[in-house]
DNA sequence: GTTCCTGCAAAGAGTTTGCATTGTG
DNA sequence: CACAATGCAAACTCTTTGCAGGAAC
């Protein structure tokens, strides 16, 4: 799916669930949501703020966090928790079900598709008597290249967990 | 392996650990090791320091801080970090590798062990030419019982990220 | 005696909350 | 013009840091 597709539907479910629950259209929601589905891809809302402010866009941290929550609700954002206590959010429309690989060496974060991971997850479920709901994979990984591709600034994986 | 020959071999990893840097033997890091091998299995910081405290040792906190880093070095804890952030120790020696399975209506966690999951990281390795070194699996899930038997207190798990 | 470790309190990062102001419906 | 949303700053939680006193070696 096209990106600008994406953040076509990802306005129309945003209107119907303002309109479903009596809530205001601010201009606010919208440029948040426009910039998650256009410019972003994994993030965290400190992120996200600053780079609001770098287009001109001053909107305040507590809006950042309360349209987050709302596209969260909503189903249009996913939040993640990867190692180090990072939270991250990502889009989820237009984007089929997938985990992530995480560079140590550089904190990147790739995406992939395992779909071995339901039966074992139903598997799991039944052994517990649970009902699964969702799951996260998430692989940490070093580059082989012995200088990472990927590396843009000091990691903030290498400090304690990984050292002999 | 039993409790106290986990604990034994434990402590015999940290006396090594020790020795080998030159640090010193102090009560509250033998006791921390103890407490956590002996009478916690999924804990945070404040949990364990509380728990310290109860017992009547008055352990501060950054001394509780300090001690999990070290003990995170040496190898004989394992940091995680789950969704919404919470940030969870375990103890790592004498436990096989094993994922988690967490109750979306009380935070319980349980254990599995899912060796299919080594082949899935490998391939995703080669598939981006990195290193896989470790992984974290984790199944959100709802008891199938109307009343979760492990409920012990409100969730923190249900208050956006899971609602329609 | 030297150096490391502890405890306290303050600082810091990330996130949430209270409240006056703004703006949608 | 009612009430929801914004913006600001303060509060809050979890964790780290600085420093003085105390313990290990």
């Amino acid at each position: 799916m096209h990106a600008h597709v994406a953040l076509e539907r990802a306005m129309e479910t945003l209107e119907a669930y303002i309109t479903a629950r009596g809530l205001r259209r601010t201009e606010e929601r919208y440029e948040i949501l426009r910039t998650i589905y256009t410019e972003l891809a994994h993030f965290d809302a400190d992120t996200l703020y600053h780079h609001l402010l770098e287009k001109g866009q001053h909107i305040s941290r507590a809006t950042v966090y309360n349209t987050l929550e709302l596209l969260t609700a909503c189903g249009l954002v996913k939040r993640y928790s990867f190692g180090e206590g990072r939270t991250l959010y990502e889009r989820s429309l237009g984007r089929r079900q997938h985990d992530h690989l995480i560079c140590m060496d550089c904190g990147s974060i790739q995406e992939f598709c395992a779909p071995e991971l339901g039966p074992i997850m139903e598997g799991v479920g039944r052994f517990f008597h649970m009902k699964p709901f969702r799951h996260e994979f998430i692989i940490y990984a070093y580059c082989q290249q012995s200088e990472c591709p990927n590396r843009k600034k000091s990691s903030t994986f290498d400090k304690n967990e990984f050292q002999s």
